[in-house]
DNA sequence: CGTGGCATTGATTATTATCAAAGGAAGTGG
DNA sequence: CCACTTCCTTTGATAATAATCAATGCCACG
């Protein structure tokens, strides 16, 4: 595990329009930087937070992905999130004293930490800074539940050829995607066995509708995609 | 649908104590009285509001049970969220115009409603209610994540069995307890069929696990259901 | 070069959906 | 109060789907 913290400086960050404080001007800007956010990167596979650790930092990811486990008494665990650049992470803290989950680097990464118990300073005297954290909340919400009708109502191909999809969504089509998921991570997504996963990627890659290349992704034919997975699921 | 409006009285209001509105003192309810919640009254699979409907109330359900379906393009639909007394609903209209899910009546109830605009003033002038509304959030978050480990990782019959543990919790064992939902309801929670639903019930039944009987169950043995889908799961 | 971690593939089994039919239970109207 | 209807549930048979078990293959890295 390699911390490195830093001091965060605020006003420069390059991804402040995307996080909690974008909607800031400059002196409130300051004024956060008062607080003590500091930049810390991660490799990946290193744990950020573990499920059922006293919870004391939220989180800004400023680069890279990351995985969010919640794992069951037996063993069993499942991804429940994937997050990446602009994501704002750690606040289940806000309503518990632990972590209800663990969030793990899925590559090497950069975060932006901050004391939870600075955040709630910070939201309750920056009606700005509470409503862009409820938007994500809500934003976050909307994401679980579409997961919960992924997981509820497709089958495994389905679910499998939608993630890819959702995916590499917003890149032209044919454009290389970094997915840095194996297959048993995106199993654990998708509520699937890695050998299930890797005969549908097998499929379509030698029907030419993905290609895959060390850590890489193209959806090379979205329609025959969606096709294939409707006829057989 | 047989609506009957009546302005609510929120002072006197019974379930105040569950509500975003059991932190304030007796000025500020005179406060939000002023506003125009309205309680109304619903039957059974009356639609509260509509998927893709124009969002403009928020309510709280005072009595009786809803639940929060979400319809694919195609039809297909799932259950999201099963609601009961105090829970908070149609905030989603916060983040967008429309409506992301529809809330059905399962049974006859009770809800107060208050318009989005109105609630959204309140929010910003009274941190109490933000801080109220916060926790339900996040509480309702952590609800769909669960039940997204519980989808992804579970079989059917587990995820029938802990459905069936977590609705009676808190019953003493062998009380009797109403479950407003048919099988083709639970089926849609569950993310399997109406038949997969009905065999494990009937073989509960003849094992003696739990009692049913006119849209009521009991749970007889808590433990022999645990290891009966344990093993067979 | 090994060697360890993934990924692929095949064979088999378990699980669950689907299709089909019959069996209640609650409610309606005669 | 009974026959009838409708809706929901149960049950059985079969097919589809995905998990499991078991090799083998493929890199990447030391």
């Amino acid at each position: 595990m390699s911390h490195h913290p830093t001091k965060g400086q605020c006003l420069s960050c390059s991804i402040r329009p995307i996080t909690i404080f974008s909607t800031l001007d400059a002196a409130e800007v300051e004024q956060i930087q008062a607080f003590q956010p500091a930049i810390i990167h991660y490799d990946a596979n290193d744990i950020i937070y573990h499920q059922g650790m006293e919870a004391r930092y939220a989180y800004t990811l400023r680069q890279g992905f990351v995985k969010i486990v919640n794992t069951l008494a037996d063993g069993r665990s499942h991804i429940v999130q994937l997050l990446r650049a602009g994501d704002f992470f750690g606040f289940g803290g806000l309503s518990g004293v632990n972590y209800k989950h663990s969030a793990i680097a899925l590559t090497s990464l950069d975060v932006c930490r901050l004391p939870l118990a600075d955040l709630l300073k910070l939201k309750q005297t920056h009606p700005k800074i509470e409503a862009e954290m409820t938007k994500r909340w809500l934003e976050r919400l909307h994401r679980a539940e579409s997961m919960l009708v992924e997981l509820g109502t497709k089958k495994a191909a389905e679910r499998l050829a939608s993630f890819l999809l959702r995916w590499c969504a917003g890149n032209a089509p044919d454009t290389w995607v970094a997915l840095p998921l194996n297959r048993a991570e995106i199993g654990e997504l998708l509520g699937v066995t890695i050998e299930t996963i890797s005969r549908f990627l097998a499929d379509w890659k030698r029907q030419g509708f993905i290609g895959e290349s060390r850590g890489n992704i193209q959806i090379l034919d979205a329609a025959g995609l969606r096709q294939a997975v409707a006829i057989e699921g």
